[in-house]
DNA sequence: TGAATAGTGTCTTTCAGACAATATGCC
DNA sequence: GGCATATTGTCTGAAAGACACTATTCA
């Protein structure tokens, strides 16, 4: 029986676990997922999601913050956690468990990897995908779904859009994580009757056409609708 | 530049990892929880979720399993996999991370504890449980939260009701778990109106009044819905 | 005034929710 | 026939979805 006396912390193997991230964006009208190439053993040269093992001093969600700064340049963004994926082969290593989060920024608040494992990162459209290191592109379809699911009754695109915007970029956004057209006069009267958003009296100009009035979600219900 | 040779498994500490399980029954009426009376150190003699440590060739799902057995005797019942805790501080052994798990199940398949470590097991309504060990009692919430959630969209009472059961006992399960009484005009209408449930043909025969149609859970739609 | 996008209203259907009377089987 | 529970339908309000025309700005 231990106490706390007697209590060994090494007296059983132990499984690493990590955090990847979905880092979730809109580029070239299309739905995009941030990878990173790995820059050593195992899958050298592989496109992989960002990540990395947990230290022994940091929440969960610290750690994924951390690793996307560190390979990504990535501050300040909304991190949710999606699954934890714990197959016992899913890391050629050891065993390896991984807690997946994921994210929706837009892709300018990347910067260059500040990490010796990671050379490069990119954008990848989530319908044409590299192939993915580890059981990543199991991940990155598991955050889609969960995407597209939250999207409909949530604010979670918030993430996706400019501080003031108009509601045809709103719908543009919907229609392309949503992979269908949206009727316009429903999406809007939708929007407007959730009270998410609200005016904020200025209009876009420059375009040589009828300028569009520009939203903001509203503060007071940044989070989460259900 | 690390290789398959050079890679060194032992590099970084390694958080601990456990499966928690919230084994959810419907008793006296009421929403319990499955509790197991700690016999060690730390949190002697207080009450916590069921589980324990994942072992390295195991799957999460499948060690959360084990503990369920081991520490209940409980086998064969639905596990879904609810949220990974991983607060450093959350257990004062040394960091522990936690994937918690919940089931729904008859408290009938809850036989004796054969684990060194575990004396006794209880049921406790989720409405009024005593002080329990680690982060427990933030882990109960959470799924009791999910469970009244998924509740709506899902077919995730089918562990609570036998293999044929009246429509006023599915009713008696939804009002307890949501804690408010429902119209049985509507409850049954939008029972009868998603293709879950099937009649059986049969009637429940023994008390002295009106005897009920008996139904089952459509097995082609033993999946969630959403 | 033409080009390009912004902005708007009605109808229909569906679903949720409120509400109470009749039917059945057993004693 | 009395008891205890089972079973059933209508109305209303809200929300979703189909559908097409007018308004505004700028070049």
């Amino acid at each position: 029986m231990d106490t706390k006396e007697t209590y060994d912390v090494t007296k059983f193997d132990r499984p690493s676990v990590t955090t990847d991230v979905l880092f979730f964006t809109i580029k070239d009208e299309q739905l995009n997922v941030l990878l990173v190439k790995r820059g050593s053993w195992p899958f050298e040269g592989m496109w992989a999601l960002p990540g990395g093992f947990v230290r022994m001093d940091e929440s969960l969600e610290s750690a994924a913050k951390r690793e996307l700064l560190e390979e990504c340049g990535v501050k300040h963004v909304y991190l949710e956690q999606l699954y934890t994926f714990g197959d016992p082969r899913r890391d050629p290593r050891t065993r390896v468990i991984s807690v997946a989060y994921f994210a929706l920024a837009s892709s300018s608040v990347v910067a260059n990897p500040k990490s010796d494992e990671i050379k490069e990162t990119g954008f990848f459209p989530v319908n044409d995908l590299p192939n993915l290191a580890f059981d990543h592109k199991k991940i990155v379809d598991y955050g889609v779904d969960r995407l597209r699911n939250k999207l409909g009754y949530t604010n979670i695109a918030f993430g996706l859009l400019p501080e003031m915007f108009t509601l045809t970029s709103m719908q543009n956004v919907y229609e392309i994580i949503l992979g269908h057209p949206i009727d316009k006069r429903n999406f809007r009267k939708k929007m407007l009757t959730t009270g998410l958003i609200e005016s904020t009296g200025k209009k876009l100009s420059g375009d040589a056409y009828r300028p569009a009035m520009l939203y903001r979600f509203n503060k007071r219900d940044v989070v989460f609708l259900n």
